[in-house]
DNA sequence: TTCTTTTGCGACTAAATACTCTTAAATCTT
DNA sequence: AAGATTTAAGAGTATTTAGTCGCAAAAGAA
């Protein structure tokens, strides 16, 4: 049951990792937290790219360059960063692979996978970045599953 | 959001049509099944070749052979199946890809992951072939999301 | 200006998933 | 026995996802 993309978890373990950073100001490099997560340089740079584009990140070139986030932890919540990098559909789906999921002959799992979906799209309304960097430690995020 | 990987769907889409079909004595032929629904022979062959091996189906060669579900359609979950095609760990991952999912320093969304994927273990383990058979059109079943 | 640092971006490679094809084995029909 | 039907099995191909490489562009430092 893999629910996200391995670019999504990257993404989300290092954007939890700069939430982590708030007390450091300017830019952090893209190169500290591939080395940092070990996480692929050039795969990292690529999801950052996205996530600079959607407005997450502010990114700048050059010596002390790097990435930062955009707004204040508290206020970039899951949600934003899944729809960004899984896609707008992804809260949209159907479970078991039939057309519709609309309200008309519902299979028996619809009316549940609907709740179940509205609870997942909830909760990751709700957990904003600084909640994650505040529970997950450091060895945490560097270990990947 | 992709909970369940394509040769999972057609397998179950397929299961359900058996179902539907427990009228008919005897076995139904993969030809049938593939035609009827529009899946690919050979594909749904190999996941129907698992599904006989873990004892969900009976299959039989020659004219007139095919398959058959080895049980009441009433006594075969979506559990059952899912298990099979998708991996015993499929009900045991983690949400945000970090390792342990232990009770030891979770993550804000922990909690709720080990909830969500509870409930959605029970909704399989509850859900008969025989309830999606009932519920689910042939004209649903056909077409494919 | 020239060199270094760092992101941006496109092409390339590898691995996993999805799908196809061929042949063998079992069973029935004639 | 010979041929037809149907599943079993494994190899082969295509598409998607994951990960790598190289170089251009921006910006600071010497
Ligand atoms: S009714 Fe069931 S199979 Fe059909 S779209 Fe809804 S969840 Fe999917
Ligand atoms: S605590 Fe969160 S990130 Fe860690 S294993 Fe549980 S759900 Fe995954």
């Amino acid at each position: 049951m893999k629910v996200l993309s391995k670019g999504t978890v990257y993404g989300l373990r290092a954007l939890v990792y700069l939430a982590t950073q708030k007390d450091r100001t300017g830019y952090v490099s893209i190169g500290e937290i591939s080395e940092k997560l070990d996480i692929s340089f050039h795969f990292l740079t690529k999801t950052f790219q996205m996530l600079t584009q959607k407005g997450i990140l502010e990114s700048y070139r050059g010596p002390s360059g790097g990435i930062a986030l955009n707004k204040p932890a508290e206020q970039i919540f899951l949600f934003d960063i899944v729809k960004i990098l899984e896609g707008d559909d992804f809260f949209d789906k159907c479970l078991l692979g039939l057309p519709g999921c609309g309200d008309f002959e519902p299979c028996p799992v619809h009316d549940f996978w609907k709740v179940a979906k509205a609870a997942l799209k909830n909760e990751f309304e709700i957990t904003s970045l600084a909640e994650l960097g505040a529970k997950v430690t450091d060895e945490r995020l560097r270990l990947s599953a």
